[in-house]
DNA sequence: AATTCATTGCGTTAGACTGACACAATCTAA
DNA sequence: TTAGATTGTGTCAGTCTAACGCAATGAATT
């Protein structure tokens, strides 16, 4: 018989500690979009015994705003701060979590989840995105022993992904797809540079759908959140597109209120 | 000495039973709104010991879909189905929940809550905004015994308001908004027949402010989702506007799909 | 050094949409 | 019968949108 690795730390204080620590039957899973080489990329965990991928998430402190819980697990995730997130929607349907997997987890070590334990009742769970920049972020494996990885968006039908979390990466990208049409979103995908054909490239992606150039460009000049740069960037086999920022006060004002006023 | 009242079943009920029926720790909060004399109401709680207003709101059974219980809570507060019904937030402050007011209910009966209990401890909510036909309901006062009443939106802001309630209440109505420059909303809080004075109505009043009559007609008829009766609506002081409803088929493909393509 | 060629910057035009406003028709009350 | 408010329909200029043209640029090729 072969000997069963060391529970790690992190997942023993799950287990013994997590009914104390956090509350019961809420969890927090989180859709983290990045953007790299004309593709929308989400960043997932390798569950690695069940082979199949999950969406980083956790649990809220019991004394914590669960905003600020989805901030926390983001960062304890990723090391990012100040990342875009929002909250887009709310699973509860009594079946959807499937305790089997934490157990599966555990077992792997040797490990059995006590019955009624708090880890293996049913849990709904918050779905946030994340907008963040794929350049300015490197992948670290977390607490967890867990395995990060990007995967494009237009794989994602073609991977086994764990539990539910298949319909609430469905969800985010929808909510995704509504925001773009009245919020800016391109500060927190793109690098602060970045040239007008990569922005509308980022537009094109997540609407899945081409636009047209010069209308793209006169309609992102028209909300007048971008600063135009006296900069190209050179390198390309083609004319130097100019650089572009986000005007951040602007950027922000539109955040609150929105690319176009409405009635 | 005055002896307290006797507790009623339901009260009793959700001190004995809650714990084994509900999910700890999670809670839905509706708000419902209706029009009626070209005024936005919601419908509020009023809780009769602590001299402030409440949301209807209620528990997740243990088996139970959010959302179903979001309509569950709906229909035994309303008598009302099929009604529209969204989540629009969670609210997950730890400090939202006063144990208190759970506390004062349960003392005018002379009944005292265990410490620990279920009931007073933190909960997270599940924010749900409803729209419902003002003029097909009749307030019933629930099994709660509670007593229920329409308040005008514009008093608000000057009634006593429990817990975190006012600022879900402003949540929800900023959400409607919102969901208005996208959505049709009008088929939940108007009668079957309705006039187009009437629907401008309401979308003056959700929007507080004032449209051009005849801009509004041509972009209402220009969604495509209105039927024009030949009826008019006779009685008035004035010339008889005619009657429309909503063509129930583009009104639901309008609601999936919004009623712009946007991008 | 001249040429090629994809790409970028800037512009045009027709059609649709929006906001502001005019005017005649209609219905009840006086 | 008339008055007065309200509704139905229409106009018009300004703005926005989709579709497309063309010259300029910059690296690669010859």
């Amino acid at each position: 018989m072969s000997k069963s690795p060391a529970l790690p730390a992190s997942l023993k204080q799950l287990l013994v500690k997590g009914n104390e620590l956090f509350l019961p039957g809420i969890s927090i899973d989180c859709v983290i979009f990045g953007f790299h080489e004309n593709t929308l990329k989400l960043l997932l965990l390798d569950n690695s015994k069940s082979n199949k991928w999950t969406l980083p998430g956790g649990f809220v402190l019991k004394t914590e705003d669960i905003n600020n819980a989805a901030y926390r697990v983001l960062l304890e995730r990723t090391g990012l701060k100040d990342i875009y997130l929002k909250q887009f929607d709310v699973f509860g349907q009594p079946n959807r979590t499937d305790a089997s997997a934490h157990k599966t987890t555990y077992e792997q070590y040797g490990t059995k989840i006590p019955k009624d334990h708090w880890l293996i009742q049913r849990f709904v769970s918050v779905g946030y995105f994340a907008l963040i920049d794929y350049t300015n972020f490197s992948i670290q494996n977390d607490t967890m022993n867990a395995v990060f990885a990007w995967k494009g968006i237009e794989q994602i039908n073609n991977l086994p992904i764990d539990h539910d979390h298949g319909a609430i990466i469905k969800k985010a990208l929808d909510s995704l797809r509504t925001q773009l049409a009245y919020l800016p979103i391109g500060k927190n995908l793109l690098p602060k540079k970045f040239t007008m054909p990569e922005l509308q490239k980022l537009y094109e992606t997540i609407l899945n759908k081409p636009l047209d150039r010069r209308n793209f460009q006169r309609k992102m000049l028209g909300f007048g959140i971008l600063n135009k740069l006296n900069e190209t960037r050179k390198g390309g086999a083609h004319k130097a597109p100019f650089l572009y920022t986000f005007n951040d006060k602007k950027y922000q004002k539109a955040l609150k209120e929105g690319l176009y006023g409405s009635w």
